[in-house]
RNA sequence: GCCCCCAUCGUCUAGCGGCCUAGGACACCGCCCUUUCAAGGCGGCGGCACGGGUUCGAAUCCCGUUGGGGGCACCA
């Protein structure tokens, strides 16, 4: 195929937030487009004016943006076949619509929501199914006319042609769908909107997309979409329908699973690499044995035919190994950069350079980037207050041991790691304790907690004088 | 009810008729390292949903069963 001319979209809904499942489509689609060197175009289908919000639509632009997705096309850069929200696309899609009724392709249809509820249930109850019944397609003209002199509202429904629809989809391979299974939709509301299935078929063929990726919740939508852009004279674009991506019990990912939108991950300390990778790799493979794939390679190697075409759950627990794997790949710097954000939202104001020589500390101990915030509280606010944990171990502690450490911390000279561990290890080894019986009474008490960075460079970094001064200070 | 999709360790997957005694990764368990917690190293547990075919030979191909998911909207 001609790789230049191939040309890809993701078309999301701005309602609410967009979920991992959403976003791994698009994922997919861009990846696709910028292995074969095509164009990636985003399309905001915003077609139902009633839940939609500016909000939502920088919140996805936000989203894709911090995952590390680009495009060449779409509301926020232009392009050439814009405008690029459905909701701008008004006139655009009423000409099509004219086109299709001009073409026999598409009819009003005066049935009231009450009549095709009716004859829906009707239809249930006799073991058929639910669909449209075609009835206004074959109105007589007497008929039309009455319902128009009735003043009845109508709206318009696309013809589908009575055959058998064959999908060729990259992924699921070739999907029939038997004649009479797909029924007459409404393309137009009755109050003149255009529905998805009008616009999505008239935007890809606009817009001259070449591949559509998505999620296989839209596969039965797919010959619907085809059979339009037949209707108007155009050629389908080759779709590709990605298995859904489900919660670890199997289920569809829903508000139960938890926070499951790519803002969401954000919001808890997930690296967008992390998420890229692991997003990548769910669904597909590089080969047998590769588990990190930079965006790069990602683009160098993705292509369709190594798509799974079964579901996949997502697995926090392996994407939290992951984030771990890519915080561990950053420099002090860099990490110090990315943790400013989560200290400073929980309350904590860190001192630049403080913040930067703790990153070896935490570095390998963060799954998220928010536990930065309970590893370096105690470096960043003298307002420690020993946990129940701490506070048992101080109180355990030998009569007197706690001063003996500050009174040998007070002479250590100079203030390192080294040299402060050391005169931990004389002082303890003077009360009879080991390493681990003498430095948590000393962890807990600096600290405040049981749990800490290595207890040496903390308290190199914490100082001498607040180091010496919580030691001291009364339980 | 009808149509469609899917089926390999708990999870993500490799496998595209013999290379499979089914490989890797996460999780889990054990050991090592160790000042806590991690990280790291080593080892272990664990799977082809079931039943029929086809074939000299089936995780791989076909059919059925079961199980899961999706669709059949004036939602997208």
């Amino acid at each position: 195929m001609d790789e230049a001319a191939i040309r890809c979209r993701f078309a999301p809904a701005p309602s609410g937030s967009i979920h991992v499942g959403n976003a791994r489509s698009a994922l997919f689609s861009w990846a696709f487009a910028r292995h074969h060197g095509g164009t990636f175009v985003l399309r905001v289908e915003d077609t139902d004016a009633s839940r939609v919000s500016e909000e939502a639509f920088h919140g996805v632009i936000d989203s894709l943006r911090w995952l590390g997705l680009d495009w060449d096309e779409g509301p926020d850069v232009g392009g050439p076949h814009g405008p690029y929200r459905q909701s701008q696309r008004g006139e655009v899609y009423a000409e099509q619509v004219e086109r299709l009724r001009d073409g026999g392709s598409a009819y009003r249809c005066y049935c009231t929501p009450e009549e095709l509820e009716e004859r829906r249930t009707a239809a249930l109850a006799r073991g058929e199914a639910p669909g449209y019944d075609g009835r206004c397609r074959t109105l007589t003209d007497a008929q039309r006319g009455a319902f128009e002199t009735e003043g009845r509202p109508w709206s318009i429904r696309f013809a589908m042609p009575e055959r058998e629809w064959v999908v060729e989809d990259l992924v699921k391979g070739e999907v029939r769908f038997p004649a009479g299974q797909l029924r007459d939709f409404v393309i137009v509301r009755s109050d003149g909107s255009p529905v998805f299935l009008l616009a999505v078929a008239v935007d890809d063929w606009l817009m001259g997309i070449t591949h559509v990726i998505r999620g296989d919740d839209l596969l039965a939508s797919a010959p619907r979409n085809a059979a339009v852009i037949q209707a108007l004279g155009g050629t389908p674009p080759t779709y590709a329908h990605l298995p859904q991506v489900l919660g670890m019990d199997g289920k569809p990912l829903s508000k139960r699973h938890g926070s499951t939108s790519v803002e969401g991950f954000r919001e808890q300390g997930f690296l967008p690499e992390a998420l890229m990778n692991y997003l990548a790799l769910l669904g597909w493979s590089k080969d047998e044995s590769t588990t990190f794939v930079s965006r790069d390679e990602l683009i160098a190697a993705f292509d369709l035919d190594r798509v799974s075409s079964n579901p996949a759950a997502f697995d926090v627990q392996k994407l939290e190994w992951m984030n771990n794997h890519y915080i561990q790949s950053l420099d002090d710097d860099e990490l110090a950069a990315r943790c400013l954000h989560f200290l400073t939202e929980a309350g904590v104001l860190p001192e630049p350079v403080a913040l930067r020589a703790a990153m070896p500390l935490v570095r390998e101990r963060m799954k998220r980037l928010t536990e930065a915030v309970d590893l370096l509280r105690f470096l960043f606010t003298d307002d420690i207050e020993p946990d129940e944990k701490a506070r048992a171990l101080i109180e355990a502690a030998p009569p007197g041991y706690l001063p003996a450490v500050a009174d040998a911390l007070a002479e250590v000279e100079p203030w390192t790691a080294e040299t402060v561990g050391a005169a931990l290890d004389r002082t303890a080894d003077a009360f009879g304790l080991n390493r681990k019986k003498g430095w948590q009474p000393v962890r807990a008490a600096a600290t405040g907690s049981t749990v800490s960075p290595p207890l040496d460079g903390s308290l190199e970094l914490l100082g001498r004088e607040r180091t010496v001064d919580r030691l001291r200070a009364p339980v």
